[in-house]
Formats: structure tokens, C-alpha cells, sequence
DNA sequence: CGTCTGGTTGATACGACTCAAATTTGGTGG
DNA sequence: CCACCAAATTTGAGTCGTATCAACCAGACG
């Protein structure tokens, strides 16, 4: 179905994903910017299906993905997984954390991961006189919750076919905030098993509905790779809509592709 | 079953409780008391399925519940309609909303609700200078998304039965820490219809698994009052770790009961 | 070339939904 | 205090979406 020569042309931006992802809320300055990059020198690379943090870990750092996908999952006593949340470039994982004393949760690498490790007094270094930056971090926590209310409804009310489609349009647009997605397409590389765990469907079921958007001319989603091939037409089969991402900031440059 | 002349006993502490829930996590000084006092004088009633907030608006005010419940709720463009989160008293609605355009959700009340209104200037008052108040509203920030994902791993991984089970003792121990709540025992207002939009159940399917829960001599349910019968039998039949509510302040009085 | 992970298919079972109606409860006014 | 009404709860019968279980297949990798 998809042409499989075309392989991830995703990376042309070489912008900092956190500066894009904030410059979605507000401009930076290059100070600003600047300072963003001294924070978040301290890298740190995890591979693919390997635990950044667990569950009961005291926090210590604030943890910037800067490359490859991760997930937040709890894991209940019956061995059921749910995926919580999905980052991906430019997210900050718990800004903040560090206040309590025990993760209730884990986080998984999905692919082999670059994160930033932020100490909590770099992080006070960064909004120290930064405004701007103090009120997009806010903003980004803001926004972080939100999408996590957005989650709560996809699994209360929507189908299996609704939810796969919701899932997809939200990562297609948030991947596009930060240059990695356009014209439809983005790297993906979670399994249809991620997909079920992040649903609440079992992987079968998955399968089967993703079959469904497929033959629906909805998507394409072939070795890591999503097409969407008609975004209005899955937002609407899905009741997406995109004003919990707040990205509507004042003065925002309008794409025109969507 | 329940004693019909047993009511509502629960409104027996005078204590703000904002105030106690934030001393679930920190002790305050009475400069702290007196100035959440101070920041939250701005009050308003709200009637009962009424909204107190609705989505699209912009937000202008941080919102305190000082009695009554409220619920935050989405709705789709089918009609169908999620409660994402449940507010007792001493729940701050969204500290930092007002950086946020507009709501993404809308907020209704479902008993008569009183309400502190406070404006961003006022909550800087209440913060600036007041490190342990600073910190304790983080705290209540994480604490409240924390629950957001509890509800998401709810929806998404446990069975009808095990959703109530969970929500009802969510919802105890959170009246417990601002003493609404004792001896397996509170106030419950919300409809079945309620707790239907919350797990993402139908009404029906509500009423028979709150049967079972009874028949299997885990809760009593009438009247708006909750007895829950056996604290740690309807955890385990829920899989409910309190984990994710953070209560485990060092120093912190253990209290017998549970 | 064998192994492994991820994806696909088929048959069957069951938890939760739907629709429809009856009953109980709580509030209101006469 | 009772009659009435609307809201909330309860019950029953039938259906459907998703889970379960069990194979099988394809590509990636060492």
C-alpha cells in the first residue's frame, strides 16, 4: 500500500523539539531558547522496551524526551498493563515531580530514547527571570493534563474504531507541532499491542480495527509508518476535536495543509 | 438496610477543608491558614446541576470548592457525555487555568455548591513568599492529574464491578483527608446516571453491579449515603493502591481506622 | 536457517448495552 | 397530611461489541 521506499523523512528539522513544542504557546527569545539547551545538557539514552523510571522510584529529575517515544503505564496486581500517556519529542515527562516522594507509575521507552535529565535546581535556573518560559512550561502541564482528561473520554465513550482513530489523529497532530510529522504521514512505532494497551482493547481487536480504518480509506500504517490519508474525514469518524491540545495561540502561523 | 435516622453526620470539622487536605501533605502556620482564607473570601453559590463552568469559556478565575461536589465533564458531539474528574470540598479546580485560552471542558455542580472565586493576582498573593503553601499546591496539581490517570487505567483495564469498587473508595478516602468522611461512612450524592457518565457505564448496567456489590455485603448505597461495609475486601476486589493520592506525608498521624 | 516478535485469521463466549416498562423516592402544593 | 409529579432506581428480555483461545503467517535478525 504505501510506497516502502519512502522511510522516515521526518527528521528535517533540526529545531530543538522543546522550543517547538513551546513556540506553540509563545514566542522564545534566543535567550530563552538558549537556556532550554544549558538545562537539558545532561542526556541520557535509553533503549527500546526499557524503563526510564518505575514505579515506586524516588523522582529526581525531570526527564525531557529529546529523541524516540516513550510511554507512561501502570500495571495492575492482575498483570493487566494500561498506557497512560505516550511522549514524544519535545514532552516533558513530570515537571515538578520531584515533590513527591514515590512514582505511582512507570515509564517505558517505546523506541531507543534521548532524554534530557534536568536537575530540580536547573530547572529553577531555567524560569528564574523567564517569564515566558516559566508560563510555557504551564502552559505545557496544562495542556499535558488536558490530553490526559481527552484519554479518560476516549475510553469512557468511544468504540474501539473511534478510539483507534482519535489515538492516531492526536499523535499525528502533536508529532506535527514539533516537525515531525506532515503531509499525513509520521513515523510510528508502536505495536499493535502498545496500541491495546493504550486503548484498553486487546491486541485482536486492534488488528481487526485497524483493518476496518484501513479499508475505510482512513489511514495506511505499514512497517512503523502511519498515513493518514484523509485527516477531516478521521477526526470526524473519531469526534476529534483538537481544542484540548490548546494550540491556538494568538498570532500563530496557520498551516495551510491543515 | 442502613439506619433511615443516620444522616449525615459528617459535618462535624469546622476546619477549612482546603486546608486539610493541603496538611495531607505539608503542616501550614496559621499565617498559611490565614491567607488561604483570606485568598478564597470571594464566594458564590452555584445550584445544583447547574455549571459553574462552561467549555469555551475563558477562564478568568481559579475556582475553590468549600462545600458540595462538582464534576468536570466532556461532551461529544453524539450527545454522550464523560465526567473526567469529581470535586469534593478543599479541590482547587485548575490552579493556572486562566494561561489557557478557553476551557476545554465544562465544570457542573451536583449538589449546591459553594465556591471560592480567586483571581490570578490572589492566588500570586497567597504564593508569593509562602514557599510551603507554593509547594503544597504543587502538590495538589500532581496529586489531581495522578488521579486523572488512575481514572484512565480504570476505564481502561477493570471490569464494572472493579470501577465502582475503585471510584467509591477514591472517592472515601478523598473525604476522609478533609474529614467528610469516617468509619466507612459519607455523604454520596451522585446519581447512578452520575456514576454512569463517570466509569463509563450504562445507567443500567450501574444499578445491577451496585447490587452485586451490595449482595456480596461490600457497601450499603441509600439515600445519598455510603457505608462502605469492608474497607480492605472492596480494595482488593477493585485493585485499588492509594498510591497514586500521595497521602504518605513523613510524620504524617496514622490514623487506626484505616 | 531457525527463532522470535508482531501481525493476521477463525470460532466461540460473555460482559455490557439497548429498549421498554414498572416501581420507588423525594419534593411540591393543596 | 395527602395527592401528585418528576426524577431516580429497578427489573426483564434480547442483542452486540469486544474478549478469549488457538492457530498460523511474515519479516527481522543473529
Amino acid at each position: 500500500m504505501t510506497d516502502p521506499t519512502v522511510v522516515s523523512a521526518f527528521h528535517f528539522k533540526s529545531e530543538s523539539p522543546v522550543a517547538s513544542k513551546l513556540e506553540a504557546f509563545t514566542r522564545l527569545s534566543s535567550d530563552d531558547r538558549a537556556a532550554i539547551a544549558q538545562a537539558s545538557r545532561n542526556v541520557r539514552f535509553v533503549e527500546p522496551r526499557r524503563d526510564l523510571v518505575s514505579e515506586g522510584d524516588r523522582p529526581r529529575f525531570v526527564h525531557l524526551v529529546l529523541d524516540g517515544w516513550a510511554c507512561r503505564y501502570k500495571t495492575l496486581p492482575d498483570g493487566k498493563r494500561q498506557i497512560v500517556s505516550i511522549f514524544v519529542p519535545g514532552d516533558f515527562c513530570d515537571i515538578n515531580v520531584y515533590i513527591l516522594k514515590h512514582m505511582d507509575h512507570s515509564i517505558g521507552a517505546i523506541t531507543r530514547l534521548k532524554v534530557a535529565m534536568i536537575t530540580p535546581e536547573e530547572m529553577n535556573g531555567l524560569t528564574e527571570g523567564r517569564p515566558r518560559v516559566t508560563q510555557a512550561l504551564w502552559w505545557h502541564e496544562l495542556v499535558t493534563t488536558a490530553i490526559q482528561r481527552e484519554w479518560t473520554v476516549n475510553l469512557g465513550q468511544r468504540s474501539a474504531y473511534e478510539r483507534l482513530g482519535h489515538l492516531l489523529v492526536e499523535l499525528y497532530l502533536r508529532l506535527k507541532t514539533v516537525g515531525r510529522a506532515a503531509d499525513g504521514r509520521c513515523d510510528f512505532p508502536l505495536t499493535q499491542n502498545d496500541l491495546a494497551d493504550a486503548t484498553g482493547l486487546t491486541a485482536v481487536h486492534v488488528n481487526r480495527t485497524l483493518q476496518e480504518l484501513r479499508r475505510d480509506g482512513l489511514i495506511e500504517l505499514e512497517r512503523k509508518q502511519l498515513h493518514i490519508l484523509d485527516l477531516e474525514r478521521l477526526k470526524d469518524a473519531s469526534m476529534f476535536n483538537s481544542n484540548y491540545l490548546h494550540l491556538d495561540r494568538e498570532g500563530r502561523h496557520l498551516d495551510a495543509n491543515d
